[in-house]
DNA sequence: TATTCTATCTATCAATTGATAGAAAATCGG
DNA sequence: CCGATTTTCTATCAATTGATAGATAGAATA
């Protein structure tokens, strides 16, 4: 996170409204991942800033719109990264350790976003969640993709039921989330190393 | 539910103490399920029941103390079960097609309970978590003597690494129930068979 | 019938909440 | 240094919240 941030700073000294809100976004996601949403309260995220309440109201107009904006960036790591892998890998057992791993990366540097969508974004009024369930619909549809193109590659079996397959996919990977919130780089590659043998092999001896 | 509750008030004329007090509980699990614990009233609650708000203290001392026992009631489920489950079956990969229909079945039935455990009882204090806590780490651990016993009986790889495994399956099993609500009883059957064969075999052909 | 117990209601409380408006301060361009 | 713009602060608001206390009606009991 340090590092990210440092680089905005160095590559744009001029961009400080764009870092300021960076900041206070970072902020809203850390408090709603810690306490949820309707739990989390605008105060405890001005705290976070060192900042008075009522002042982050010249950041963003609601607490729902902060909440739709991580969310926002909360997905948005998924499908990107995604669509990049199955346009760059052929081969459907590397797309899909690929996969594994685009889906856990975030959980590095960008936990608190992914858990607040994980998590809270149901709490998005209806009319609010355009956005953020589109790209989650788009990633859903590119996963599910991988996977009937794996069928007609051969590599996966043609009686693989690719919605339960997303399922299964989506839910190992969240899992990882829930677990370990922010786990150690050498940790995380373990985990996706193991999730993607689990998820390929299957549990009985071949 | 309608059933449950029509042969509990028949098996026992004269149970209206728990009777009602589970009615008010079922009602919490609801209002839970559908806003989240602090999204939540205690209004919400006796409106379901057609209650007033304060009425409610009558059947439990606080908001808080609701929670906890919905949770409790919805973790109850899986770790009985599961260990039922390991005393009779023997065979691996029946034992865990049946863990499988374990986890999923109280989606039928206890919706709302397995709901509210699964994404709200991380807003229990501290201090109130034990009995909930120990019963999930319970669950878990059974859930890992099956994956190990599964390995020294030479039905799963001697690599297979339990803690994975168990990942795997608990977050496969609740994408289930965080994607589909309250199945329909055939789509049920359906989604056990899909997820434990995906399990089982892996994704690749075999 | 008189009395005690059970369950619910009424009314109210202090605390916290998200949000707004206007003053004040800080920053920046010239 | 000045004026203008951007950002933060102060003070306040109405609404909602969980919780409590005491009144009340009905059921059970004696």
């Amino acid at each position: 996170m340090s590092v990210s941030v440092q680089s905005t700073v160095a590559r744009k000294p001029a961009g400080k409204r764009e870092v300021t809100r960076r900041r206070v976004i970072d902020a809203a996601a850390a408090e709603f991942a810690e306490h949820g949403y309707h739990g989390g309260s605008t105060r405890g995220i001005a705290d976070r800033l060192g900042m008075k309440q009522g002042s982050l109201y010249y950041h963003f107009k609601s607490k729902e719109a902060a909440l739709e904006e991580v969310c926002r960036v909360g997905v948005g790591e998924f499908a990107d990264g995604l669509e990049a892998i199955l346009h760059k890998e052929q081969n459907s057992t590397e797309r899909l350790r690929a996969a594994v791993a685009n889906h856990l990366t975030p959980l590095l540097d960008k936990s608190d976003y992914v858990r607040v969508f994980l998590f809270e974004r149901q709490h998005l009024p209806r009319d609010q969640r355009g956005e953020v369930a589109r790209l989650s619909r788009r990633y859903e549809a590119l996963l599910r993709w991988m996977f009937e193109d794996g069928i007609t590659a051969d590599a996966f079996p043609p009686r693989l039921d690719s919605g339960h397959a997303v399922l299964v996919f989506i839910g190992a990977c969240n899992m990882v989330a829930a677990t370990y919130g922010r786990p150690a780089p050498e940790q995380l590659d373990e985990l996706m190393d193991g999730v993607a043998d689990l998820l390929l092999g299957g549990l009985l001896r071949r």
